[in-house]
Formats: C-alpha cells, sequence, structure tokens
DNA sequence: TCCATATTTCCATTATTATAGAAATATAGT
DNA sequence: ACTATATTTCTATAATAATGGAAATATGGA
C-alpha cells in the first residue's frame, strides 16, 4: 500500500461519524446498509451523511451500490486489510510480526473477498 | 482500547508530517532519535515540528526524554499495537482473524516492551 | 406526466488544524 | 554571571475540514 494512500485511509477513520459509520457497516456485511437507515441510526441529517460517506468512499474504506432509489453502503474488509498491513510495516518494519487477516464475519453465499495473505493460517474460530 | 484513544491515534498518523516523523521513529528503537536530527532528516522549522511531536504525544504514540539539552523522541510500540487491534476489532469483530503482534526491530538490550498478546505465537523469523 | 421517496450536490458559515517567526525556557560550558 | 545550544511555547495568519439548509438529481409508481 503506498503512503498517500494510507494516509487517506487514516484521514478517512480519523473522525468520530466516519469512523461509526464504518462500523455499522463492517457487521453489515458486504450487502451494506441503505443510507437512509445509516442517518436514521447515527441521526444525521442528510448532508452530513452524504460528505461523510463520500470522504469514505474517496479513501476507498466503503463502496457504494445502488437499488433502485436507495444507495448501499459496504465497508470494504480487503482496504482495511491493506492499512492494517500498512501500520505494522510502519509498527515493526515486517521483522517478527505476525501478519492479520480479516474477513466479513458471516460471508452471505459469497466468494471470499480478498486473496491478500492467502498464505496465512486462520485462527479464533468462534 | 477505547473509541475515543484510537480515535486520537488515528488523527495522530492521520498527517503526512506526522507519519513521516513515526516511521523514522519506528526503526530508530526504544532510545528514539533527537528532536533536532528530526527536524533535520525532514527538513522542518523548529515550531513546525514542535507542534506534531506534541500531537504524537499527545495521541500516546510517542514518547518523550530529555537527555542534557536534547529531547529524544520514542515511537510506542504497544500504542501502534493497540491502535492495531482496535483497527482488527473493526475489521472482522474478533471472529475469523490472526491478531497483529508488533515489537521494536532490534531491542537494544533491554526487556521486551508490552505484554500484549503474550498468547500469541511468534512468526516470520527473518 | 406528475408526485413521492431517497439521496446527493451546492453553498455559506463555522470550527478545527497547520504553519512558522519571534520570544521564552532549559541546560551546559566557561 | 554570561554565552551558546536545543527546543519549546506564544501568537497571528493561513489553510483545510465539517455542518446543515435548500435546491437539484435519480428512480419508481399511479
Amino acid at each position: 500500500m503506498e503512503t498517500k494512500t494510507a494516509l487517506t485511509a487514516l484521514a478517512g477513520l480519523a473522525h468520530d461519524t466516519r469512523l461509526s459509520l464504518f462500523r455499522l457497516l463492517v457487521p453489515a456485511g458486504p450487502q451494506g446498509l441503505a443510507a437512509g437507515v445509516l442517518a436514521e441510526r447515527l441521526a444525521l441529517p442528510g448532508a452530513t451523511l452524504s460528505f461523510h460517506l463520500k470522504e469514505l468512499r474517496h479513501a476507498g474504506l466503503v463502496s457504494q451500490r445502488r437499488a433502485g432509489r436507495t444507495l448501499y453502503y459496504a465497508a470494504d474488509y480487503a482496504a482495511m486489510n491493506a492499512l492494517i498491513d500498512f501500520l505494522m510495516q510502519n509498527c515493526c518494519q515486517g521483522a517478527d510480526c505476525v501478519p492479520a487477516v480479516c474477513a466479513p464475519v458471516r460471508p452471505r453465499n459469497q466468494e471470499p473477498r480478498h486473496e491478500t495473505h492467502a498464505h496465512t493460517r486462520r485462527r479464533n474460530r468462534s
């Protein structure tokens, strides 16, 4: 991951509202949540919500999908993995490090979402 | 890690100059680098450097130590680990996840720097 | 075509963060 | 005590980001 990309991702998450949005989207899985639902859950005016969603989108952390007149937003797990990877480079320079692997909690009948760390064994079966 | 703490840490790293500072400090190990050295390496005016170092310090990402008239700044590995942990919660909600462990590259005659993840096996001997 | 719904973009305002010169503080040496 | 060095805090200014009402766009249904 490029430094500039990492910086944008960090700035994307470094805001109360946006972090909350992302945290709502993560357990929602790949199909995401409608803008309206997000607005309601966080009690945000539409314009403000839109502003932050755009920000997250530009940071590559969420994706947008239209279905009828509602827009669904979903967390981008690969982007989050890439960010974590980047931070681990900055934390330990690649040495003596256990890499992280993240995936949607319950992938709803869909193929695996990212090929990063294909070599890494999974743990924490819960 | 508390959300508020994570937000501060994210904001701490979400700036070009501060991320560069942190990346200079990481390989420097626990004894850190003098403010003067950092100023020179990044070609920053003293006041600007001070501003960003304070920011990083308030975010808990770096520590300060005085020796004579020079102030040394060092990366806080535990804080970085905590941040990565936090992000992994937000990425996969604790399920199906390999936790990360980070440590200084070459601990210079000093005891291990953090007790987080004492249960986790190390990998990547290089 | 007309109306309702879902959501965005526009724009003005306010709030927050960054920049860097100059003055202040801390320490050390003579 | 005086001077030099290292670095910070003070302060004003400039730059960037966030907020939210109002107007605009997109879609779907009658």
